[in-house]
DNA sequence: TTAGTATACGACACCGGTTACCCTGATTGG
DNA sequence: CCAATCAGGGTAACCGGTGTCGTATACTAA
């Protein structure tokens, strides 16, 4: 196919009169250089528009320049989301990124992350949630010894670099929307029990409960899979005719969604008779109808937090236990309004 | 980081008792070696667990080895189907797979690719659609010049490895669907006025109207943006309180799921007065409410094929031109039951 | 003055493959 | 029987960078 002759580090050498070895030096920020010749140098790579070739680089200096993605998340806006990110970074720094899926029970994952991570030829990997967010998925890989990032909620210290999301405490900033527009019997639809995520949300749940002096009514609780379906499910269960809550408080939009449903088979308004408020922000929070109150993560900034981390501790450049929080914004749309009543 | 000492292709040389050239010769099927040698060094390569270095590779043979899908499709779904596809058979190949969003106008989107192929060093592009399918935003590139494999539903003839998907058809047959369910009175929700899938949906949408001797009521006919709230808007316009249509077909699962919503504002059952189609099987479809019947692409698949196809045409196994269609398939939910009356 | 020590380079091997070219022995055709 | 051909295989250069080490020059310290 077309590939044109690049200009090389040779071509480079010798338009500059010194040793490839000197424009090495400049291109890597080595020091040995004279100010004057570093100048001249640079002067002439731009001028060429020369651009070291990566596959070199990668032979020689044993790396590869590339970065990869793992991902598990059914999500797709979240996990393009997070590319996004990580690929901003990434590309100004030289590297490619590539996408790894993993679909297997978590169980395996660590096994066919290892093996991936040798296979590959990789750099180094991201590991976005909820894969990361499962510890028995990792183990090995997140002791430190591996060029991994981790993105996720929890922060068990590891010695690798990672990016937080307050889950807790977005939870309960929505907790106390709802009880700011008058709600006391508010339920709580988490997702998977034993997620981590949506124990950590069911944490914040409470501690908004608990700062008004309201009391959690365990009736008003219910476990889906973070489906539409399992939303509609627990919906259904938990809007019963009378004595039920007036908000309901939902682990991801997805199941938000199914539960405002469940809220109209009941012949309830949604937000009239009943408050309903999602997480994440994802796209059917925007395309439901009534819109969903929500909280959404700085996905994109996440992405790139973690691969500016990842590659200055590849680089040398930092130490491999940076921790960088992010936080939640509440995204008011219509689907939770003032109490009845 | 922990970079394994790996097995090179002089360790197999050494073992097999041969030159390095040889194993050379048989990892890449090359003639030249007897069948007995062929199958000792592939013993003692399969022994030794042997993986060719990617890199060394890529600089000897002057290629990369990787591969790129440029996207600016907003259905995140799609983008991520398709790259499963596109990973199953690149990686089986020895390729990998880099993603390039293109988030400009079309306008400038050409230079832009020429660039990012001039740049990266990639072997192979996949353009996939909408992107692939704006003849304004390739032009240069789907000359037969460029390594490029294209997923789109025109086939315009070019020398580049084609992947269609037949619109025309899958419109017929969801709007055959709404006839042979009773409706006559059908109207067309389309997005995006310039579009070629729109356009081709609309021929397909009169074809079948055509078929059954209707005439189409261009009052019944509206133009969104492929967004919820333009399907929304599409909606309140058609469905006006006497002589609206009894069914509409939309042009993707967003703008279905809006004008679903504008019937209920209406006080329209749907499917009770109003049957809904959606287009593509996004997951809205699934998630929302009622489930909309809609047309699915195998887009897996698409992605397979394409990579399939540009990976023998990068290696010289075939021919630049091969064109692979792919047909819809017709997923009947909720949102479409027999005409009222 | 002399030795010691930075500083600023260059020479050269090397990373792990591929490409271009050469060599040898056996077979074949005339 | 000899020349041409071909299957089978080896040698060495090369791809475009980086790592290691040697060395000349200038500057510093004793």
């Amino acid at each position: 196919m077309i590939r044109k002759k690049q200009v090389t580090i040779n071509d480079i050498a010798r338009l500059a009169g010194v040793s490839k070895k000197s424009v090495s030096r400049v291109l890597n920020g080595e020091s040995g250089v004279s100010e004057t010749t570093r100048e001249r140098v640079q002067a002439i790579m731009a001028e060429q528009g020369y651009r070291p070739d990566r596959r070199a680089r990668a032979l020689a200096g044993n790396r590869s320049y590339l970065l990869a993605i793992a991902y598990n998340n059914p999500n797709s806006a979240y996990v393009l989301e997070l590319l996004q990110g990580v690929l901003g970074v990434a590309n100004t720094r030289g590297y490619e990124v590539i996408m790894h899926p993993v679909d297997i029970e978590t169980s395996a994952a660590e096994q066919q992350l290892l093996d991936f991570l040798r296979r590959s030829g990789i750099d180094g990997l991201i590991l976005s949630p909820p894969l990361s967010d499962a510890p028995e998925a990792l183990g090995e890989l997140t002791r430190g010894k591996w060029p991994v990032a981790r993105i996720a909620g929890d922060d068990i210290s590891l010695n690798i670099p990672q990016v937080r999301f307050d889950d807790r405490a977005a939870a309960l900033a929505v907790t106390n929307h709802l009880l700011q527009l008058g709600h006391r019997r508010i339920g709580f639809v988490g997702g998977g029990q034993d997620s981590a995520p949506s124990r950590r949300r069911l944490a914040g749940f409470r501690d908004a409960m608990a700062g008004r002096g309201q009391d959690v009514n365990p009736a008003w609780q219910a476990w889906g899979e973070f489906t539409f379906s399992s939303g509609l499910e627990a919906g259904r269960r938990l809007l019963t005719p009378q004595d039920g809550p007036t908000a309901l408080m939902c682990c991801n939009d997805q199941m938000a969604a199914g539960v405002v449903h469940a809220a109209q088979e009941a012949g309830l308004s949604v937000p009239g008779d009943l408050s309903v408020t999602g997480f994440d922000d994802a796209p059917i929070a925007r395309e439901f109808w009534p819109p969903l109150t929500t909280v959404s993560q700085p996905v994109e900034a996440m992405g790139s937090a973690a691969t500016e981390q990842l590659i200055d501790w590849l680089e040398g450049r930092a130490a491999g236990s940076t921790v960088t929080a992010f936080s939640h914004t509440l995204v008011e749309r219509s689907s939770a309004a003032a109490a009845p009543g």
